[in-house]
DNA sequence: CTGAACCCTTAAGATATCTTAAGGGTATTT
DNA sequence: AAATACCCTTAAGATATCTTAAGGGTTCAG
């Protein structure tokens, strides 16, 4: 089995993690998402471009993200193996996107176009309740996030990520880990250094 | 036509925004929601229970909210005519949920239990489409939302908010605004007065 | 109609978080 | 292997936001 396949499987456990498919369905799934390797620091996508796709993420690790006026970084999401990254709002609109999404890590991912998707939406009505579902779970991932937002200190939102994402936190820098959380890095060091002390 | 057709018709109208529905498709829709009147200060859900509906609002407005241990309410989500609302997580899983929905203004709504929506879902694949549509541009919404709490001033997050959601802004109370916003209701009196003085 | 509950504002002092600056460590690129 | 860019930490002073307290206006429920 050659290494493009390989990546694939990873992709057709998770779909059929929801719901079994059938060998249609999986040739279909197969023959419509396409594969790319992204070096770190590679652009997946690019402020000013349109959206164009669903990206699975196989190995590695994305970011991302949205610059100010001043040239800050604020990380809306982090997207490693198993996860699906897509800035929705351009994908659907097909207007130019304002954000970024960026290798943090050498990575491979799987993308599908819009319109294979929609193909595969009228052709297989039951990837629309696959993707409903992903979305459904980054929705209420999201909810819990603003929630932490509006209500906790960066203390607890930073004690929250770590018991949240435990591999992010070992893999990723703490500047990432800052700008994710809403914090400079430098409070965040300051953080770590008391909950340090406090144990 | 009585009342309760008229109010579906709401419901009618803003689904078939996205799609044209067939008669069929119609016919199912007005027999799987039911209506029901909130008085204020009522409740849709309520902490500790399990979210056992999808709630379209046909009049008045709800608010999502949660409540920390020290008692403060914090808002996830206001939700006014034509929006819909419901613990997503609670709603799936069946498990108790751990916040509340409450008629800010007396309100009419309708309901589809999760049972007559996955017969929906299954019976008529268009749906499907329908309700990925509505939670995924709710996705972007949240997404925004995250962006401007971990980037912005609470002054900036209100302009926003009046921008955004004018109408919600003449009809809320400030107190619940700033519960939104993630601030207490003092500074956002503070906010309102820097801005008016400003221009 | 009236008391109670809610809402909005103001202000003073406390706390959380940011900004700037600097130094040393580590990883990446040349 | 050197040079560069990145990362983490510390600390001092600045700013944003919260807490508490108080007073007056408005709405709601009895």
């Amino acid at each position: 089995m050659n290494e493009g396949i390989k990546n694939k499987e990873l992709l057709l456990a998770h779909m059929s993690s929801a719901f079994s498919l059938t060998d249609k369905e999986i040739e279909e799934l197969i023959a419509l998402f396409t594969e790319r390797k992204i070096k770190r620091r590679g652009f997946v996508l690019h402020q000013g471009d349109v959206c164009r796709h669903f990206t699975f993420v196989v190995s590695g690790c994305l970011k991302m993200y949205a610059i100010d006026p001043a040239g800050k970084e604020y990380n809306l999401e982090f997207a490693a193996e198993n996860e699906w990254v897509s800035d929705l709002f351009s994908f659907y609109s097909e207007k130019p996107t304002g954000i970024y999404i960026e290798a943090i890590e050498p990575s491979v991912i799987l993308q599908i176009t819009r319109q294979n998707l929609i193909y595969l939406y009228s052709n297989y009505p039951k990837f629309n309740s696959t993707f409903r579902i992903i979305i459904e779970r980054k929705y209420i991932e999201l909810q819990n996030r603003v929630l932490q937002n509006i209500s906790a200190t960066a203390e607890e939102r930073y004690e929250n990520f770590l018991d949240q994402f435990p591999a992010l936190a070992s893999r990723l820098p703490n500047t990432q880990i800052a700008s994710y959380l809403g914090i400079t890095s430098e409070f965040l060091s300051k953080i770590r250094k008391d909950l340090a002390q406090r144990r």
